[in-house]
DNA sequence: TGTCATTGAATGACGCGTCATATAGATTTT
DNA sequence: AAAATCTATATGACGCGTCATTCAATGACA
C-alpha cells in the first residue's frame, strides 16, 4: 500500500481542495468587504436572480445548491434582514414561499456579480 | 454582462463546488462513521504520519493545510484528547512544538487511510 | 545588555452550517 | 372525510472554523 497511484490521488486531492478554498475565501473577502454579504448570500441572491420567473423558491433552491435545507433557510433570513429579498406566501401551495428581489437586492446583485465573474476568472484555470 | 463566457464561468465555478462538496461529505462521514474523527482530524493525523521523521511540527502543518493556525491548534487538540498524538516540547526552539503519532494514532491512521484512498478514488475523476 | 519587534502557539468570542426536531399544510388511504 | 403520511419550511442546540488577541520565547540592534 501507499502505491503512487495512492500519492497520486492524494495530491490531486489537495489540490482541489487548495483551488477551493483559494478562490471561495477570495471571493468571501471580496464580497463582504464591499457588499457586505457573504459568499453564500451572494449565491442565493444568484440564483433568485437567475429564474427571477418561476415558482415556489426555497425548495428549489435546495435543488440548486450543496447547502442543506436549513442553511438555505438562514441565509435567506438574513438576505430578508438585509432588506435584499422579501418571502411572500405562495397562493397554490400555502407551505411554500415565492422569493423576490427587492429593488436594493437586484442593485447589490448586480454590482456584486461583476465583482463575482471577475474574481471567478481570475481564479479559475 | 451576463456574456457566454460568465456563464461558463459561473457554471463551471459550480461543478467544482459541487465535486468539493460531494467528496469531502463524503470523506467527512465515512471518517466519522467508521473512526470517529472528521476528515480535518484525518488530514492531520496523515500529514504527520507523512513525515515523521522531521522538526517542529505545529508550524509546518499551518503550511501544508490550507486550515487557519488556530484551527489547526484545535484538531491538534482533539486529536490529543483523543490519545491519537502528542505534544512534546522542542528543545531548540522552546515556543515551538514536536508533534508524535502514538501507537493508537499509527493503528487509526493506516486504517483510515485505507479508506480515505478508496473514497478519493471513488469520487475523483 | 536592555529595548523593540517578531514568531510559534493557544484561547475566547463570534458567526455559520448541520442535525434533529417542530409545525403547518398537502396528499393518500380506507 | 378522518386518519395517517408526506412535504415545505423554520428553529434550537451544537460543533467547528475564523478573527483578534494574548503570551512566551527569540532575534535584532543600539
Amino acid at each position: 500500500m501507499a502505491s503512487t497511484t495512492d500519492r497520486l490521488l492524494v495530491e490531486q486531492w489537495r489540490s482541489i481542495q487548495d483551488a477551493y478554498f483559494r478562490t471561495s475565501c477570495a471571493l468571501d473577502r471580496a464580497l463582504d468587504a464591499k457588499f457586505d454579504i457573504g459568499l453564500n448570500e451572494f449565491e442565493i441572491l444568484d440564483l433568485v436572480a437567475e429564474n427571477s420567473k418561476s415558482s415556489c423558491r426555497m425548495k428549489e433552491l435546495g435543488e440548486r445548491t450543496p447547502m442543506s435545507q436549513s442553511a438555505v433557510s438562514k441565509v435567506v433570513d438574513r438576505l430578508e434582514k438585509a432588506g435584499l429579498l422579501t418571502r411572500q406566501s405562495c397562493a397554490d401551495d400555502r407551505r411554500s414561499l415565492y422569493l423576490e428581489l427587492t429593488a436594493a437586492g437586484r442593485k447589490l446583485h448586480q454590482a456584486a456579480a461583476v465583482e463575482h465573474r471577475a474574481l471567478l476568472k481570475e481564479n479559475l484555470a
